[in-house]
RNA sequence: UCCCGAGUAACUCAGUCGGUAGAGUAGGUGGCUGUUAACCACCCUGUCGCUGGUUCGAGUCCAGCCUCGGGAGCCA
């Protein structure tokens, strides 16, 4: 390799080494000029001074304009005044091509117009920095499966049976075989997978169709979700309280810059310890009431229920055994109470809400069968879900943590498009 | 689908009572030997979202439509 990266500057001091990479911004002074180069890992301050710089050299960078690509070489030098600690004497300068024209300027842009340049956006310090925690995010959650030996099983994202009952999907045609639909979970097939390893995830993007029109919703999203065979629900909230935190910390100790960056207040997430606190859904309804919302038993919480209820804790909360009426089929019902299922959502503080849906799966065959029935649902396309509660039933659970909401609340982002490289939106599809 | 709000220069915006379009940034030219979103001077930039209406005259008022943003619902 004849060059080094920013990020690596440090070790070099005093040497005389070569960067490639784009300017991202230029200031002159006449005699002086002054070249912010970025490449991907960090951004330098050049130096070229006139009559210390081959004349050539230094009216070639005259020429460079915002995002040029171009190769730098210089000796390294700490320097207080320069952004980064360290900055680059240069000795010579190579233009590989001058951008015309790069439509986003130092000065403020409107979130319409950033997002139509998504491709170049990407390149600006805020998407970076969050971009690099999202890295470390999935880094993170690959790497908490991996040690507590869970198997990755890669679910498909054509399917012919629904998952879920309640939102609506993405259909297409399926050559001769009927209408196929994008999946918006792994998890019917995670259940087929218990019975062969035990405990498993699966981590893919998921599609919903629905025309929300929040900052929490995309139609295109990441999801993790894991499956555990012998779990209970409690057993289940031990698990993703233990998984949360680790990623948390990972982050914390991992994006330090990024986070900073981003002007993100780490308090809170230092706070993410055990225990979380786990309320019944019948405990939030009364606090919620008693806060003024107009909830009704039975419902699902709104956003603004979502946001007043985090508020009142400093960690994540478990909010569990929701009514069966607002939940999924599959979710096992609860022993001695005919109204609610056994379930938890996992909701992140400082309003964020909703991070995790969770619960034990319903093992038994006769009332899964039931389940489905009063759902209106097809019996045939659930043959093999069911065969499942044939063969070997067991108690499991498994949950499913939302990528990019987890990383909006970790980043503190305002809108969940600023955490996926390409955003889909309902009227976004571009670029 | 519903409720708000916004569309004016490449970008961010201002535009008063209806009187014929203006700032900053970007771009261009010149100046400056330590700039930090550099600065200073000058120059350039328009289908005022679209269609129609009212008016002597519409960026401005009215109607309809389009696009986008925020929220609700739905959902992770």
């Amino acid at each position: 390799m004849d060059f080094c990266y920013i990020e690596d500057i440090g070790k070099h001091e005093g040497e005389k080494v070569t960067l490639k990479g784009w300017l991202y911004n230029k200031r002159s002074k006449g005699k002086i000029h002054f070249l912010l180069v970025r490449d991907g890992t960090g951004i330098i301050q050049c130096v070229l001074t006139k009559g210390e710089v081959a004349d050539n050299i230094f009216n070639t960078s005259d020429e460079l304009t915002q995002e040029s690509s171009l190769e730098v070489t210089g000796t390294v030098r700490q320097d207080q005044r320069a952004p980064g600690g360290y900055e680059l004497n240069l000795s010579d300068l190579k233009i590989i091509q001058i951008a015309q024209d790069y439509p986003i300027t130092p000065k403020p842009h409107g979130t319409t117009f950033l997002f139509d340049h998504r491709h170049l956006y990407l390149r600006s310090r805020r998407p970076h920095a969050i971009l690099k925690v999202r890295n470390e995010l999935i880094w993170a959650i690959r790497n908490y499966f991996y040690k507590n030996k869970f198997v990755l099983i890669d679910t498909p994202l054509l399917t012919g049976s629904v998952g879920e009952t309640t939102s609506t999907l993405f259909e297409t045609q399926y050559l001769n075989e009927g209408k196929a639909y994008l999946a918006q979970t792994g998890q019917l097939y995670l259940e087929a997978a218990i019975a062969a390893f035990g405990k498993v995830y699966c981590f893919g993007p998921t599609f919903r169709a629905e025309k929300s029109k929040t900052r929490r919703h995309l139609t295109e999203f990441w999801m993790v979700e894991a499956e555990e065979a012998f779990y209970d629900n409690d057993d289940n909230m031990d698990l993703q309280e233990d998984f949360l935190i680790f990623i948390v910390n990972w982050i914390l100790e991992k994006c330090q810059e990024e986070l900073k960056e981003l002007e993100r207040d780490i308090s809170p997430l230092e706070k993410v310890k055990k225990p979380f606190y786990r309320i019944s859904y019948d405990e939030a309804v009364e606090k919620l009431k008693k806060a003024g919302s107009k909830i009704e038993w039975g419902t699902d919480f709104g956003g603004e229920d979502e946001t007043i209820l985090t508020k009142m804790f400093d960690r994540p909360v478990f909010v569990y055994n929701y009514p069966k009426k607002a939940r999924a089929f599959y979710m096992k019902p609860h022993p001695t109470r005919d109204d609610v299922v056994l379930c938890a959502d996992l909701l992140a503080p400082e309003g964020y809400g909703e991070i995790i849906g969770g619960s034990q799966r319903n093992d038994d065959y006769d009332s899964l069968v039931q389940r489905i029935k009063e759902e209106n649902l097809p019996l045939d396309a659930y043959k093999w879900f069911l065969d499942l509660r044939k063969y070997g039933s067991v108690p499991h659970s498994g949950f499913g943590l939302g990528v990019e909401r987890t990383l909006t609340w970790i980043c503190g982002l305002s809108h969940i498009r600023e955490s996926i490289p390409f955003p889909r939106t309902i009227y976004r599809l571009y670029p």
